[in-house]
DNA sequence: AAAACTGTTATGCATATAATTACAGATGAG
DNA sequence: CTCATCTGTAATTATATGCATAACAGTTTT
């Protein structure tokens, strides 16, 4: 899995706690500690779905645009990291004449699919606002 | 994550389907489609848990030394794969000045261990004997 | 003693991930 | 209008991971 799911989240609970909801690539990647190249394609992203909405030019930067209570982590799970669990790499599918080598990989398919299904469900009751609370009882302990 | 989750389920599934549940690397690598020092190394892995003996020398293999109706995924998942939702990379535990950036690891970690605990509740229910019956069903349809 | 296995390590190669650079396009300030 | 600033996106490089392969010691059967 690539880390693009937890640079979403990172965002997300950034904007929310941030007074204006707002802010630019540059002061994002520096909190999410990478190049803002990289937050611009996430945050493109999260545009496209409406989490956010972008303002260019002078003063610009990126808005949280959604109800914090309202998006789960389930939403960008599916987003930015659905199919993960799933490795390129999976056994059978070669030209042994055995009945697992022959019928595994759509076994194996849907034990992944299935395991996905079971982590979405799992995220789906988790929203970005127990997100932003948890950083902030993380700072008073 | 890498593929050893599902060499296990398939090398298990195979020496449960053969009649003396045995079979040497050379014939397990062949189904699986892999070399067969990969498919020793992830056998070595199940062989000290107890899943499968071993005999060396002439006519030597694995032998299965469980009931796969007793093996679950879950099993399986925690002994080769535990720990592969988190990416090795992970946002924020810079320099930055802020709330987000410094308590985000903590807090994702969280994400991922809970995200791999409903993952593993949900593979607990699949056990290997399930596979053998998929195997088999998906052969005559 | 020889042959056939496993167990394990080392090496090379392919692929995936992240960093970095670059630049076109859009917008607001002056 | 023009310039500075910011997003959107593609191309390139560097690094890490995963897999294939070769090699060899140790074990057991014949």
């Amino acid at each position: 899995m690539n880390s693009e799911f937890n640079i979403a989240v990172h965002c997300l609970t950034l904007l929310s706690l941030k007074k204006d909801h707002m802010a630019n690539s540059d002061e994002i990647a520096k909190s999410v500690c990478t190049h803002p190249a990289r937050v611009r394609k996430v945050l493109g992203l999260l545009r496209k779905q409406g989490y956010v909405t972008t303002k260019e030019g002078v003063g610009g930067g990126y808005l949280l645009n959604a109800d914090s209570s309202k998006v789960t982590l389930g939403d960008l799970y599916r987003l930015l990291a659905r199919g993960s669990l799933q490795p390129s790499w999976c056994s059978g599918g070669g030209e042994s004449a055995c009945v697992v080598s022959e019928h595994i990989q759509e076994v194996m398919e849907r034990i992944y699919s299935g395991g996905e299904l079971a982590l979405e469900r799992h995220y789906d009751n988790i929203t970005l606002l127990d997100v932003t609370r948890d950083i902030q009882s993380e700072n008073q302990p």
